[in-house]
DNA sequence: TGGTATATTGAAAGCGCATTCAAGCAGAAA
DNA sequence: TTTCTGCTTGAATGCGCTTTCAATATACCA
């Protein structure tokens, strides 16, 4: 903030130019001299005004990453926070490729000034967006700007968009795989909402793992949760109440996984005796509970590291990588199941 | 990125200075002249680029958020995350008051770089730095900057550093109290390192308490835990292995009393009939462990908020506000007391 | 109506850096 | 020795915006 690149030219003798070529590494500067001005720089502490900088190069090193804030949904769905975790891996990744990480959690009616301010005013030069909700109207506005975009979750209605995802289908068929293989025979699942990537991901991998083994889909032993209609409880609730209710239940998450435990529990059922139960996730709380989750862990740290590496081989123009890539989760067996 | 101030002007055939005054909302330009350039922008869609405004004005709008990144450190003892929380509340505060977030995770050997980029390059107006332990070799790197910085979390060897936190001793009085009205006559505590604020601050609580009804102070009942000498489970088995056992243990932070819920459930104590326990944090994991712990709440969203205010207030050169705070913390009465 | 005070505006000079272009230089080739 | 080539360097320009400073237009007063 105080002293500048001319400054360490006077100081060490040469033209500004040479003390900017020195700063960016280009190799037309005599060695002698080299060393001459990063003494300099060295010894005064020198470091360059980013600004300055950025208006030269029209680029900033700063990368963003947004998280589509829905109050309500965050609280519910996200307690422990999936994009929560998720930000702290960007963040590192970031520092560890030397770019900055600017974050914002922005509401609906922020986005419209957010994309202005940010995006157009040039202040990245790239977006990581957190896919909450498909349904996000924040979403079109960002995925809409022209700077290089990922996204963390698969949004079926942006398939165009460059998408990180856990590989939520293999990681649910091998959940329903496990069941089948430890002798269940009628197995029920609780979707998330099926408007999303994630839900429809882990609900077309039950209905894979039971179809690959013989079994045949039963529609009555799928419920779909759909807030505020549907909670979890009330889908466990549901299934209970079938003539034949089920022996084990595939749940979308762990968080519905631990509802649907306390019904279960409340109707004097034992879990994993009569009712076996896997969820999704790998929450904290899954380790916990009373009985500790079965569940599929999603590879958070990896998620947010490959975002960020993906983003910056855009930032290349490296246009070679594929549009999706799905990473894979890794089963996690207690003693629900 | 595309559209520049200057063709603004020309479109709405005024100077460049006109705009930039609209843009700006200086009040000395006619109403009619500021609706013609407004309309343009809006036409337009322009977005003053923020690089060259920075360079110009020499401030960026953005605020650095520093989490010292330790990484045994954080797994060990903020599964959850503390900071983790903290750092949604704090970007969110900066999304309503205008200002961007540049979040940075970074460990002792990226700090001297990062100092010299961020602090050094003009980067970023303020800094907010996360303090996790005491002895963080980042710490003294970025409170020497120059910019405006507020820690959060009282460490005591900075006592000149605006400082937020959470009242930690009022909190651990109340929780001690709270064991005292309850009948519990021999209670023990299990610190936090007292190297750090927290761990001083909620044992000086502790003992506040109990010599303000009259007890004394027993050292054997007072334990505190020195990773990796001395674990939670260590010290909860020390004060087992008393003569005469405590009935009750205020423990320094909930994963400590569910690591201590642990050793006594083992030695076929029950919680809270033969000792009580009171945790402090209000980690996720106090509500849902067998029995939910009774706790104190920290005022994260609070902290995160007035961390904030307090950076936008020194950077508005407001030097009124009084170097430390401590943020109210909620007591929260469970079934372990 | 002339004159002064005030409200609006534009021209121009940076902010600190990167980069182009041309000049300077040493060494190689002739 | 001369000429040519390739390596180093510096001068100058521009990135897009803010901000004096001076000029003009408008208002007000007598």
């Amino acid at each position: 903030m105080d002293i500048t690149l001319e400054q360490i030219a006077k100081l060490a003798s040469v033209s500004p130019a040479t003390v900017s070529r020195v700063i960016n590494n280009h190799p037309n500067v005599r060695q002698v001299v080299r060393d001459r001005v990063r003494a300099v720089i060295e010894q005064v502490g020198y470091a360059p005004n980013a600004a300055a900088r950025s208006l030269a190069t029209k680029q900033t090193n700063i990368i963003g990453l947004v998280i589509p804030q829905e109050p309500e949904q965050n609280i519910k769905n996200d307690p422990i926070g999936f994009f929560t975790t998720l930000s702290q891996h960007i963040a590192r990744a970031c520092s560890d490729h030397n770019k900055y990480l600017m974050l914002s959690m922005i509401t609906p009616d922020q986005s419209t000034q957010f994309y202005r301010d940010i995006v157009r005013g040039g202040h990245i030069d790239g977006l990581i967006v957190g896919c909450g909700t498909m349904e996000d109207p924040v979403l079109p506005v960002l995925l809409g700007s022209k700077i290089p975009t990922v996204m963390v979750g698969r949004n079926p209605y942006y398939p165009d968009v460059y998408c990180i995802d856990a590989d939520n289908f293999s990681g649910a068929v091998q959940a329903v795989t496990h069941l089948i293989e430890r002798g269940r025979r009628r197995i029920a699942t609780i979707t998330l909402s099926l408007g999303g990537g994630a839900g429809l991901d882990r609900h077309s991998g039950y209905k894979r793992a039971l179809l690959q083994h013989g079994f045949t889909i039963d529609p009555a032993l799928i419920v779909e949760t759909r807030y505020p209609d549907v909670s979890g409880p009330d889908a466990m609730r549901r299934l209970l109440q079938l003539a034949t209710p089920p022996d084990a239940v595939f749940l979308g998450s762990d968080m519905i996984a631990l509802e649907a435990l306390a019904v279960i529990r409340d109707a004097g059922l034992r879990v994993p005796e009569d009712i076996a139960l896997v969820g999704f996730d790998d929450h904290p709380l899954a380790a916990v509970s009373t009985p500790p989750l079965t569940t599929v862990r999603q590879p958070v740290a990896a998620m947010g590291r490959r975002a960020v590496e993906l983003l910056l081989q855009l930032l290349d123009e490296d246009t070679s990588q594929p549009r999706f890539m799905a990473l894979p989760t890794e089963f996690v067996v207690r003693q629900s199941s």
